[in-house]
DNA sequence: TATTGTCTGTTTGTCGGACACTAAGTCGAT
DNA sequence: ATCGACTTAGTGTCCGACAAACAGACAATA
């Protein structure tokens, strides 16, 4: 017979901790906005030592499960957005994906984007499109980098939608990609002033709640970019991060 | 003049560890496959206590930049899609996403994803689909549930499609998703053979490489899951937890 | 009375030291 | 040279300790 390679992995103290723990958040024994005891009673309770406690908060943290509003208080916590999405971006830039596979993704996605939020964007929402556009246009003017504002742009239509697995799935590709801007700027003079206008059509069907027109303009936005990309003469298939040489906040 | 609340947090010491040691790493000072010193190394020569650098280490393990393959090596490395996603499946689950949500998303995204697919693939990814889709159609001919491997089957689509960015965003989606299977099946009884039909299809154009037809066969594919929850009864808007009795493994 | 300063007990972050267990390397025997 | 027992080193866990910071109570001041 053949006996398969099974790789038994020793359950550590710290891990039964945090996986215990996890299993008690997930089914709903503990929920978000619940305090936890302090280190040396849950040492106490779960039998083992404070430093194996402490190891396996330092996971539950790290997934966002556990939080410290203050440094004395360990509540139970939804994972954070922006804790999924900036290890996602992470993996992204080490795994050196390339513009294209981002832009396949970008142009699969962000017209939905725009169209949910052409169907679902509230009054506050739509005036932070305003703002954004605002801050975006007179950074142009002012000559200073678009590259956040844009990406923040981006953002923004995401949240306008409501649509939560939406957010979270084009937050690392979008800011990946759109921070290409950055090397696209300089090469081609015109770009800034077409993202501006493309911007303004979208939020103007947004705001007319109007989702084919907002898809079509976002789609034409995003195939835009492409070929801004390829007019400069910069590299497709390169890795994103080779594009880039500043580092960013 | 108005004073913007600015919010401090202290650093601490097993912070600044990780942080330093994940700089290094995204500057590839330290790459992928590199071994680490022992902890006791680290924390001499980072000045503080054995303790601290465990924590911290604790931290990096958890997102991936670090793994132990045998229990005396640590070695950076590049986060595992799986490690990501899972987490980001956790947290959508968390934050009681919809069903509606998700199918926009995958509406837009699994389409692209057969393109991709009929575009790229490789013999070994058509092997592995036309493997997949055998063990599908025999599950369902002895009754056993599909959930599993009509989740993998359209893991193999997008893997097929050789863009890891489309991959690490889609994966979470799919595995909510379709998990919707589990309670649509026993109230559908033709939705099985429906799944296998298109399945089936999408194949066949991903092998005959051809991109329109795998990106159609898809779309209408989902289209029909949707559907079919509404066929069914199923409430579109509730949490998709809410639709699962059984966990998974 | 409301604000500010002081005091006190508690908890975290960090430290140093300790030990069992085991993976890895060393060395000798066949 | 291959196999085995032996030695070594490193991780996982525990213990005990302490400074710093916090939360809350309390007193002082305007």
């Amino acid at each position: 017979m053949t006996l398969k390679p099974k790789k038994l992995r020793v359950a550590h103290a710290y891990e039964l901790f945090s996986a215990e723990l996890e299993a008690q958040i997930l089914d709903g024994t503990l929920r978000p906005g619940d305090q936890l005891p302090g280190e040396i009673d849950l040492a106490e309770s779960f039998g083992v030592n404070r430093s194996t406690i402490r190891e396996g908060i330092r996971l539950l943290e790290s997934e966002g499960l556990v939080r410290r509003p203050s440094p004395r208080k360990l509540v139970v916590s939804l994972p954070r957005a922006k804790d999924l999405t900036s290890r996602h971006t992470r993996a992204l830039r080490m795994l050196d994906v390339s513009f294209l596979e981002l832009w396949h993704v970008a142009l699969a996605i962000e017209p939905l984007s725009a169209e949910l939020a052409a169907r679902f964007a509230g009054p506050e929402a739509l005036a932070a499109l305003d703002d954004t556009q605002e801050r975006l246009e007179r950074a142009t003017e002012a000559g200073q980098s678009q590259v956040a504002i844009d990406t923040e742009f981006h953002d923004k239509v995401a949240t306008a939608g409501n649509n939560r697995a939406l957010q979270l799935a084009r937050e690392p590709i979008g800011f990946l990609l759109y921070s290409g801007m950055e090397v696209l700027a300089p090469r081609l003079p015109g770009a800034a002033d077409r993202q501006i206008v493309a911007h303004r059509a979208i939020i103007a069907a947004i705001r007319a709640q109007d989702p084919d027109t907002a898809r079509t303009w976002m789609r034409r936005h995003i195939e835009d970019f492409k070929r801004g990309f390829e007019l400069a003469g910069l590299p497709l298939d390169a890795p994103i991060s080779a594009c880039r040489t500043t580092g960013e906040a």
